[in-house]
DNA sequence: ATTGTGTTTTGATATGGATCAACTGCGGTG
DNA sequence: CACCGCAGTTGATCCATATCAAAACACAAT
């Protein structure tokens, strides 16, 4: 945790200090940063990516069946995404963290299909989304980048419905956990310990369980010596014990 | 169900007749036909989806981990699409019918993250991936297209982890008989009679339940006058009746 | 027609996770 | 500091769906 609450309090404070910070000095990468653009392309990349926005904890940042119009860059914080369904039951589709990309739900229709909520003070850069389809006419790296991104995106949920299908409670508690992990070590922040930002009812909702299934999979993560975890504060023991839980069942 | 064979077989016909049909001339929309194209876009267009492949039922199209260069319109058949886990689980993440884009997983990495095997005779045009990315940097419209596919893809799975993740069996047939109805209904089949290309297992498989569970469901609504079974064939009698089933789990 | 193989239906039973309930503890606020 | 309310834990019980089993059926190959 030290570490991680290091790392974020350092990048904010590069944010504050150079409010027109750029792209190329982004320390968030993803959609901003493809590989080999020329300064003037850079110098577009600034134009395209400009409008920045705070969130509290508890806002959002659009809501499904809001007109879209851009995608957003989230620079820090932690979102959730949520899609509620006609009988007010709802379920949360994804967590997204500093440096991962949000909104690109709203392309196909115009218009939002989910909810992203901040769940934790957050900040965004947007992206106007005629302008990105216009850049990325001209740059062709930043084209490749983007549609890389969306299929990610795809995969990613092939990857949930995995889980959500064909896994037990404890399977896929331990694949969110590892999946967390190693979101956060690519981010540069600590991969076995990090404070989860998310109530034990967001993470069940999004594994399709109840939170008190999701609280016994943690009591019994912790009685095996695979974790600590203290509320929110989580500390993985023996990560390939996790891998082993979310491989091969062996319980 | 005669109604849809019959337009099944006049497509096949139109086919054979002119071997090079052009993409204007194609029943088969999706990724083919963004409005408003020139005459000269039209013929760029011919000149991207140019390869057909005949694949015979139980034919893979592509498999996961193979390079991916190619997205795949289908145009006549039928398609399930499958994600297959370390120790064997699998399990099927999407059926695709004539008019739809097969292969967009492919895009983010490189490789194919999933199979896509053949239900039933069915044959695809082929669309070179860097061709569709040049092109798309020349014909806005025809970007635009494209990316509205992919986000409609991320929206389709989506719903997709909320059946899974937050619905009850009969609810999750329902809305599975609710959706494939519905598009057949846009390509112009029948929607209330049809065949089921796919086994219960498949079925079950897609939905997070077993073959046993999606028997029993139909059966159960059988008796509840909302449908017609035999083997394959499908005929819904009370589709109201099916959206409640659907949206209220009233049971 | 006959055999074999895979699919589907249906019944009986088992079980993982949901539900209901009680209690604990932490964090924010007056 | 004391209070309140939400978040989390844990236990007891229930139930929806899985699992196991057997039989009926469909379709393809011989």
């Amino acid at each position: 945790m030290a570490r991680a609450e290091l790392l974020r309090h350092q990048s904010t404070h590069l944010v504050l200090a150079e409010l027109k910070a750029a792209c190329a000095n982004c320390n968030v990468r993803e959609i901003c940063q493809p590989a080999g653009l020329t300064p003037e392309e850079l110098d577009q990349l600034d134009s395209l990516v400009n409008v920045r926005r705070k969130l509290k904890r508890g806002d959002t940042l659009y809501r499904a069946g809001e007109a879209f119009d851009a995608l957003y860059a989230v620079r820090s914080g932690f979102f959730k995404s949520r899609v509620t369904y006609e009988d007010g039951r709802d379920q949360v589709t994804g967590f997204s963290m500093a440096g991962e990309i949000l909104g690109m739900d709203g392309i196909g229709h115009g218009i939002h299909n989910c909810d992203a909520v901040a769940l934790e003070d957050s900040e965004v850069c947007s992206i106007p989304y005629a302008r990105l389809e216009e850049l990325s006419r001209e740059i062709s790296s930043l084209q490749r980048h983007f549609h890389k991104l969306m299929s990610r995106e795809i995969v990613r949920e092939s990857g949930v419905m995995m889980l959500l299908g064909a896994m037990r409670a404890e399977e896929r508690i331990a694949a969110f956990l590892l999946n967390l992990s190693q979101r956060l070590n690519a981010r540069g922040y600590s991969p076995l310990e990090f404070h989860l930002r998310m109530t034990r009812e967001e993470i069940g909702s999004y594994l399709g369980l109840k939170l008190e299934t999701v609280s016994r999979a943690f009591s019994k993560f912790h009685k095996d010596g695979l974790i600590e975890v203290e509320q929110k504060f989580v500390r993985i023991r023996n990560i390939e014990g996790l891998r082993e839980v979310y491989a091969h069942h062996v319980s």
